[in-house]
DNA sequence: AGCACGCCGACT
DNA sequence: GTCGGCGTGCTC
């Protein structure tokens, strides 16, 4: 008996397996689908169990040694699924499998030393009996790290990977300074540790493993030196229990009972069917979700909901959860590793029918998928940007065709690729066109800040809008200000010589917060505190440019002193409690005015809002992507829809400086049709997706030279494979600089391909084993179907 | 990832 | 003639 085994090691090749012969004891524990450890060269590694085989061509075999699990975890059709996943993402087999699998499962490998076929000292043995820590070892021998390896070149020891199970206890380390130090404390010439000094008398504690990883060095040493403390502290799973009102849903409207009819058939013919649920904000997708899940059930199917961020769709999740009681499982962000390997058992275990979770829930072990409901389906969250770079709706597809299900997508604004799609039959359009609760869509009133400016208004609320939110405070309702831009302002500028401020390590404009009190690089956290002066020619005269949640916070305050403002961003989060406290607070109404970001555009219904506020509607329309005109429409839309929720009217004020645009003016219409026909021709005209498939490929290293050298390399190769293949309908641009040219010290270059024979392509790259084949120190990544091109 | 193998310059 | 740098290639 053989076993065909994909090694977990990030190695060339991988998209290979490899067999081993199945020891006699272990026979009948091993089936396809078990995870083992099996000896690779001189290492011991993870493995997954993908055949059972009677012979093997191969010579000399090694036997496994060891079993993981008393079960297998993956069953047929997720080995399937993992072994498509490698070749249309084209990454290692083991890389998938890992990625199905709760992470409390794979990321606890300890290092650990048992003897080896050379050792016959008997001591040795006998402390070895149970396989032991390298620290254990060598305090009990005295060995230094040179007889260690010596000893495993000799076979007396062997290196293995040990898989337990961490306690589902969380812990984080706080950083203070320790009282009384100073700066002469520490070396002159610790750059590192200056700078984390400088942090830590700005902000009291910091999170150890928020830290970027050269301030932690730095911190390991000052921990040491006793100039700062380190502490352990436990971080509490939190319980998602946010106090909703229920709205009662008696009856379905017409319309919402012929969505329900037609996915209904589908699911009691047990066709394999894809639709898209285009439906309007309020149009009433969650009960008809219910509605589909209970059918699903009755018919004995297991049903998998996915949301694009658990923690920002709490009502979906309360919904499920009051309906179906214990029958659904949740997989969220907020559960510690253990709390999702409880999570993951239960569903394997075939304890629920159903699981509401963000992306990865797409893997959930059930045997039997009937119905894959994806709510929000146009976010982009829905792609995963680590390897495997997969995308959640094309996991969906591949699952339910192999275990005959039906896919639901819904969206208020679905994307223009699945918009396309359904033009040419592959998925069915299903329309809610009215909203299920009598009030209408806000009005969307467009201003022009050009000529806001002209006429003398240089602050940043237009007039309207600043009428607007006073009548809302003046009626004792609430307001809510949408800017997508985090930090107090976004360049620090030197008004005599035009120096602006930027991270050493990542060719950004260094943002600044609290009040222009720090510097901070978004990307790699670097950070400076409040500069006095120009470090280029010294001036004093430094301006800070471009506004942020932070600097509009303090605008509106003084604007409106009297009013009681909440913002929601990243820096306000600093722990998971904090999205469900604020929310909670404005829900009380505890707050007049609401500032956020992107995460206030989802999923919030407050019915005392009656003003929302789009401070610069046209921020992400300059970004240089080929979708940037869609996000634009998305997000106005979602943001749009917190207004007027309740019985009372709502306005929603667009401030932009390109009132012209098509993606501003059909959004403020709410005509998204209007807006797709237009997009669409753009696409074509410029060639992008749909009407043509991406690949993008990453060229990153530290040296900048190299990287050059090397991307040119990769358009070579790519421009070779095309002539000796004879690939048609292909087009490789490039090597050009990425957007980002440096982030953290590393440089990047890309290279896209476009083109319409991905099939070719995808069997073409996965056998020349293309991401490997460069030299060490120079990473290639490749991005199949990327949803930026950033 | 590790580790061996092999090819080339520096040195006993 | 040997030691050791690291570029290349393999691991059932």
């Amino acid at each position: 008996m053989i076993a065909e085994v994909a090694v977990d090691c990030p190695m060339k090749k991988l998209n290979k397996v490899f067999h081993y012969l199945i020891p006699p004891h272990l026979k009948q524990f091993i089936s396809p689908g078990s995870r083992v450890i099996v000896p690779f060269g001189r290492q011991r590694v993870l493995g997954y169990v993908l055949d059972i085989k009677e012979h093997s061509d191969i010579t000399q075999l090694k036997y496994i040694h060891d079993i993981l699990d008393g079960q297998p975890l993956l069953d047929e059709n997720m080995i399937k699924l993992g072994k498509w996943m490698a070749h249309r993402y084209i990454t290692s087999l083991a890389c998938c499998f890992n990625a199905m699998l709760p992470s409390a499962l794979k990321t606890n490998a300890v290092e650990k030393y048992t003897v080896g076929d050379n050792c016959y000292d008997e001591k040795l043995k006998t402390f070895l009996s149970t396989p032991k820590a390298l620290g254990e070892l060598i305090k009990a021998f005295g060995l230094s790290s040179q007889d260690i390896s010596l000893y495993i070149k000799r076979g007396v020891l062997v290196k293995q990977k040990h898989y337990e199970h961490k306690s589902s206890q969380k812990y984080i380390d706080i950083l203070q300074l320790t009282k009384g130090v100073t700066k002469e404390d520490i070396s002159k010439r610790a750059y590192r540790q200056h700078q984390l000094f400088e942090v830590l008398k700005n902000q009291k504690e910091v999170v150890f493993q928020k830290l970027p990883v050269e301030l932690k060095r730095a911190a390991n040493s000052l921990v040491e030196k006793g100039v700062v403390l380190k502490k352990q502290k436990q971080v509490f799973r939190e319980p998602n229990n946010i106090n909703i009102q229920e709205k009662c849903v008696i009856s379905l409207t017409s319309y919402q009972k012929q969505v329900f009819e037609t996915v209904s058939e589908s699911l009691s013919n047990l066709k394999r069917d894809s639709f898209l649920l285009w439906g309007v904000t309020g149009s009433g997708k969650t009960e008809i979700y219910l509605r589909l899940a209970e059918k699903a059930i009755s018919q004995n199917n297991d049903v998998i909901v996915l949301v694009p961020e658990i923690a920002l769709t709490p009502l979906m999740v309360n919904r499920f959860k009051n309906k179906f009681n214990d029958n659904v499982a949740v997989l969220h962000s907020g559960l510690s590793q253990g709390e999702k390997l409880d999570q993951w058992q239960k569903i394997k275990e075939g304890k629920v029918k159903i699981v509401v979770g963000a992306r990865s829930a797409v893997f959930a072990p059930f045997k039997n998928v009937g119905l894959i409901i994806i709510d929000e389906e146009h976010e982009n969250t829905y792609k995963q940007e680590e390897n495997p770079k997969y995308h959640t709706i094309e996991i969906a597809q591949k699952r339910l065709e192999l275990s005959q299900g039906v896919l639901l997508l819904g969206s208020a604004t679905p994307s223009i690729e699945s918009l396309y799609r359904t033009e040419h039959g592959e998925y069915k359009l299903l329309n809610l066109p009215k909203r299920a609760t009598a009030n209408e869509m806000p009005l969307i009133d467009v201003v022009d800040m050009k000529s806001e400016l002209e006429n003398g208004n240089r602050s940043i609320f237009s007039k309207k809008l600043f009428k607007s939110i006073k009548k809302s405070l003046d009626n004792n309702e609430q307001v809510v200000l949408f800017l997508n831009r985090r930090g107090f302002s976004t360049t620090t500028l030197c008004r005599k010589c035009g120096f602006t401020f930027k991270c050493p390590s990542c060719d950004l404009t260094l943002t600044s917060h609290d009040n222009g009190n720090f510097l901070i690089c978004h990307y790699c956290h670097y950070q400076l505190s409040k500069p006095n002066s120009c470090p280029s020619c010294k001036s004093i005269h430094l301006s800070f440019n471009g506004i942020g949640t932070e600097k509009l916070q303090k605008e509106v305050q003084k604007v409106f002193p009297k009013s009681k403002i909440l913002r929601m961003d990243v820096d306000t989060m600093s722990s998971k409690d904090s999205y469900n406290k604020v929310y909670q607070q404005f829900a009380d109404k505890q707050g007049d005015i609401l500032i956020g970001t992107q995460m206030i555009a989802k999923g919030f219904d407050f019915p005392d809002v009656t003003t929302v506020g789009i401070i610069i509607a046209d921020m992400g329309l300059n970004i240089p992507d080929f979708r940037s005109a869609e996000k634009t429409f998305q997000l106005v839309t979602q943001v749009a829809g917190r207004a007027g929720r309740g019985d009372k009217a709502g306005v929603v004020i667009l401030q932009t400086y390109s009132p012209e645009h098509y993606s501003i003016e059909h959004s403020s219409k709410y005509q998204y049709k209007q807006f797709y026909l237009k997009e669409i021709k753009i696409r074509e005209a410029l060639n992008y997706p749909p009407f043509v498939k991406i690949i993008k490929f990453d060229i990153v290293a530290n040296q900048e030279e190299r990287v050059k050298k090397e991307a040119i390399e990769v358009a070579e190769m790519l421009k070779e494979l095309q002539k000796k293949h004879q690939i048609q309908k292909s087009e490789i641009l490039g090597p050009v600089m990425s957007a980002r040219y440096k982030l953290r010290n590393n440089y990047r270059w890309q290279v896209m391909l476009k083109t319409n024979n991905m099939k070719q392509w995808l069997d073409i790259l996965n056998k020349y084993n293309f991401p490997h084949k460069f030299s060490k120190g120079i990473r290639v990544s490749i991005d199949v179907e990327p949803t930026t091109t950033t």
